[in-house]
RNA sequence: GGCCCCUUCGUCUAGCCCGGUCCAGGACGCCAGGUUCUCAUCCUGGUAACAGGGGUUCAAAUCCCCUAGGGGUCACCA
């Protein structure tokens, strides 16, 4: 006798790029439905039932977030090698299924569970409205002719010659219970759900209905989601209870719930799109503060912009997002990651993210020989050990610090070699400019600079910014005035130049450790601090006054190119 | 506002179901010190919480009740 099957689904809508709140949704079930072995199956649905706002685009898009996750699914759209060994329960597009729930709507209709409406938004807008003054809720009123059990003909005749209608479902008179994994039951009372739509004006199902078919038709056992739809569910329930299949005639099963706490900033709020516009605002501002002759037209210009809309921005009428990403280049702010797509480019690893996240609400609960908690750990582990007993009835909020440092460690753990694959892979698909030219680096220097960049990444991204000096032409190194004016002192070009005279004694190929002794040697023939020879040195050589040790910055780009840059510097004045 | 959910360090959490081993453990952060030519890494130490109030009990973070606070949700969006 096989077991029961454990299938678990995620259903996103197509409406824009994979939020890293419904990664993690993806990563539960697809974690619970690993747990159960062979026997778990979990599926893609994508739920695009909202003509206005879906697109294939952002389908696309959401998959390939997943896919890059490491989270596949063995049912669902089929992208590239991923999701192929489909169940029979296809289409995944719920726009492709509407002759489905077509069907149903006319079955729910002839039980009498179902009636067409013909109130206008507007009217319904009024009402709401209307109720909203008074202080009280609005419930949609079933209308006095409608009687649950009975077939409305007089209402399906009017819907069948074309009159515009929704159609809703006629909600049970008793209360509904919601038996859920992590809440426990969650009882409603009798009459705090109103008849509510299930087919709109267009034709196509809303989403509680659509939901309830198609988790039913396509064998969905386990529904792990947001603890933001646990008032949908008893909806859900309700239709369970009311439907029976087309096709032989079986009750609807009501499939098991896991409602999960949400994910917030650090500041409570919701993470969302619009932190993006509110970080590239303040930066705005704050750079039209220290810089008075910087005017939002000037602002505009530089990143593209019509002035009105910078204007606009600044006042806050418009958050629009693709302002706070032409803002954000030419004044190096930093926007807050809200989707998986930015923590993609800014130089987050798969794995890092996915282990963060499932510390979200989850956690193994188990301790390491050291009597530490185990919090690192990788797919296959949360697989083995993922179970809904384990996750958390509370909120979280989002530390991006946090997550920050897990990258950091994961990126400390790798080999170079390992670390320079990463590199590569991720710039050529965020940075191609620079991949190009990192390419064009001779293969040992490239290695050179990868060592001692390591340490100083937190992500992918930031080796671009350790190995800047390396990466620019001696003659194209710029000096920054405050490094010297404090270090290039008379002390310190003497001292520079008495480096020089040392270094090209050395010869082309001297080493990091040569190098070093000659800092050293420099400092002790005028009694001087490493410090006051290390860092005139370094700003001759890298134009500011930070980078790795002197040694192996010096020999990353190699002796003869160190001379030359110290040269230019001492005859720039 | 109605309904529903939640509540351990600043943050993520362990412990709670099966009361004593918890003057509450780990991680990130922060602070201090060490290593050090800058930056980063690294090492050592420290900081900091059971929301409040009532019960029950020899004993409560753990069980019960109340209050407060936070959150979600009230669409022809999903």
């Amino acid at each position: 006798m096989n077991p029961e099957p454990i299938v678990t689904r995620f259903a996103p809508s197509p409406t824009g790029h994979l939020h890293i709140g419904g990664a993690r949704t993806a990563l539960f079930c697809w974690a619970f439905a690993r747990h159960a072995g062979p026997n778990g199956r979990f599926m893609i649905r994508i739920e695009d039932t909202d003509q206005a706002r879906s697109s294939d685009e952002s389908a696309r898009g959401i998959l390939e977030d997943l896919a890059w996750l490491g989270i596949t699914w063995d049912d669902g759209p089929v992208l590239g090698d991923i999701g192929r060994g489909s169940r029979p329960v296809g289409p995944y597009f719920q726009a492709q299924r509407l002759d489905i729930y077509n069907r149903y709507v006319e079955h729910l209709g002839r039980l009498g569970r179902a009636y067409p409406a013909f109130e206008t938004a507007d009217e319904l807008d009024a009402a709401r409205r209307a109720a909203a003054a008074q202080k009280k809720t609005f419930k949609y009123p079933r209308p006095a002719d409608v009687r649950p059990g009975e077939f409305n003909e007089a209402r399906w005749r009017r819907a069948a010659a074309g009159e515009p209608h929704v159609v809703r479902f006629a909600m049970p008179p008793e209360g509904i219970r919601v038996h859920d994994s992590i809440l426990g039951e969650v009882k409603f009372a009798p009459g705090e759900v109103d008849d509510f739509v299930i087919r709109k004006a267009d034709g196509f199902p809303t989403y509680h209905f659509a939901v309830v078919i198609d988790d039913e038709l396509m064998g969905v056992t386990h529904v792990l989601r947001a603890q933001e739809h646990l008032m949908n569910t008893p909806r859900h329930v309700a239709l369970q209870q009311a439907l029976t299949r087309t096709d032989g005639g079986a009750p609807f099963r009501t499939p098991v719930y896991a409602h999960m706490p949400l994910i917030f900033n650090m500041d409570g709020g919701k993470m969302s799109k619009r932190d993006k516009a509110k970080a590239a605002r303040a930066a705005l501002k704050a750079a039209m503060q220290k810089d008075p002759a910087l005017t939002p037209a000037l602002a505009a210009a530089r990143a593209g912009l019509a002035e009105s809309a910078v204007a606009e921005f600044l006042a806050g009428t418009s958050d629009a997002v693709e302002f706070a990403e032409a803002l954000a280049g030419p004044f190096a702010v930093a926007l807050p990651e809200v989707e998986v797509w930015d923590y993609r480019r800014s130089g987050y690893l798969p794995e890092v993210i996915t282990n963060f996240l499932a510390l979200l609400g989850w956690s193994p609960g188990m301790k390491s020989p050291d009597g530490k908690d185990v919090e690192k750990f990788d797919m296959e582990f949360l697989a083995r050990h993922f179970s809904l007993e384990r996750i958390g009835r509370g909120n979280a909020k989002f530390d991006r610090v946090k997550l920050l440092s897990f990258n950091a460690d994961a990126i400390a753990a790798m080999t170079d070699d390992r670390f320079s694959e990463r590199f590569q892979t991720w710039a050529d698909e965020h940075e191609p400019e620079f991949a190009r030219r990192w390419r064009a680096l001779q293969a040992p220097r490239r290695s050179a600079l990868l060592r001692l960049a390591r340490p100083r990444c937190k992500t992918l991204r930031d080796l671009i910014r350790v190995v800047e000096f390396a990466m620019v032409a001696d003659e194209a190194v710029a000096f920054d005035p405050a490094a010297v004016a404090k270090h290039l002192t008379p002390p310190g070009r003497d001292a520079l130049a008495a480096f020089a005279q040392r270094l090209r004694a050395l010869g082309p190929n001297a080493d990091a450790a040569a190098i070093d002794a000659v800092v050293a040697a420099v400092a002790a023939e005028r009694n001087a601090k490493l410090g006051e020879v290390a860092q005139p040195v370094r700003v001759g050589i890298t134009g500011g006054t930070v980078s790795p040790p002197l040694g192996e910055t010096v020999a990353a780009i190699g002796v003869a190119s160190a001379l030359r840059r110290i040269e230019r510097c001492l005859q720039a004045r």
